[in-house]
DNA sequence: CTCTAACGTTACAGACCGGTAACACCCTAG
DNA sequence: CTAGGGTGTTACCGGTCTGTAACGTTAGAG
């Protein structure tokens, strides 16, 4: 009866990981705590010691999805060290990779979409999380010596938005199939004015 | 206690109208049976003489709005009859009014996303009711004389969804706010080509 | 070994959900 | 006037949801 390593990890994680994995399939609402503790191999007391509520779980898995998109950026400027221009390609083919792998978009635009009450304290976070994301590709768009970076980065902001929420309307084969020829041509584009 | 006017409207038509108000401001998964028939002053059993389930009120609902969108493109067409450019600005216009005065997004597109089951039957209905709305927009493209229709009309589309779900998570000083000067822009540059 | 803190188990509260049954009513077509 | 279809009312079913209480168990630090 032994589970191995996975018993080694501490409850808190097992639960945080599992939420996340589940909010991202299911959605939030679609998911349940009972669901998420028995499939983290817990209980829902457990649970309810580590996390204030449901919605305390929800913005600590939100954090912890920025924290892995934190460490994109930090892989970009790894693999390319200093050159910008390179990292923007990068963060194109990782956006692609995205797309391809995965058919359920962005957990923080999903939660927003989910959570439609403004007063939600998920959507103060959410709003923070996404600027910040914002801000560091502009910052990349400036840096790779792009004029107007902060309308490409929008605008590559807004494709890879729309290209995750297309491909869960109308699947892979929609609009979403060309967003790498979109995001290579705008940046194409900007780079000649 | 009459209500003039409203009274006379069949309640089928004002359960419906209530349900498409109140799942596109709350979302699908956040309003109940209960609250709908109470704002459209009228019961659940009489919901369910008119609709078989909630799901199929939903599918219902968004057949609605797909028919509100087509009466869009026949505006565009009576406003500037045989002028297929004009009617394309027409489109950016509206897709822009639309960002402005809703902070809702795309009913379709929010459906998508709460809707998670893959084998949800609004799911078929969506991708058929999106497909055929890229489809206007490709033959728009091409009757304006746009060499690269597909990829115009892709790419404008993705940028509106992108719009709509930014707009959700990061709220209307976002990247959205750039959704005129980048669609405008697009189109400039694909005519030049 | 013992003490303690984390964890597990069971049961439950209270609310809400979608959906149905039975029955009373009203308005209109004939 | 009457028959009947559409509508309203009430009560209910079974299920699910978040969150809590009380108590038992385990494992590791000292």
């Amino acid at each position: 009866m032994t589970d191995g390593i996975v018993e080694r990890v501490r409850p808190r994680d097992r639960i945080l990981e599992t939420a996340r994995d589940m909010f991202h399939k299911h959605g939030i609402r679609g998911v349940g705590i009972d669901a998420i503790t028995e499939a983290a191999g817990t209980n829902k007391m457990t649970l309810y010691r580590h996390f204030e509520s449901k919605d305390d779980l929800i913005i600590e898995c939100l954090r912890a999805t920025a924290c892995s998109a934190n460490a994109m950026w930090e892989k970009f400027e790894a693999e390319h060290p200093g050159d910008k221009l390179a990292q923007l390609h990068a963060w194109v083919r990782m956006a692609a990779d995205c797309l391809m792998s995965d058919r359920r978009g962005c957990d923080m635009a999903n939660a927003a979409i989910e959570l439609s009450e403004t007063d939600h304290p998920a959507r103060q976070v959410i709003k923070e999380l996404k600027e910040a994301q914002r801000e560091r590709l502009v910052f990349l768009c400036r840096d790779a010596g792009i004029g107007q970076a902060e309308l490409l980065a929008d605008t590559l902001s807004l494709l890879l938005e729309g290209a995750r929420v297309s491909l869960q309307s109308v699947g892979s084969e929609g609009p979403s199939a060309q967003f790498v020829r979109m995001a290579e041509g705008l940046i194409t584009s900007f780079r000649a004015r």
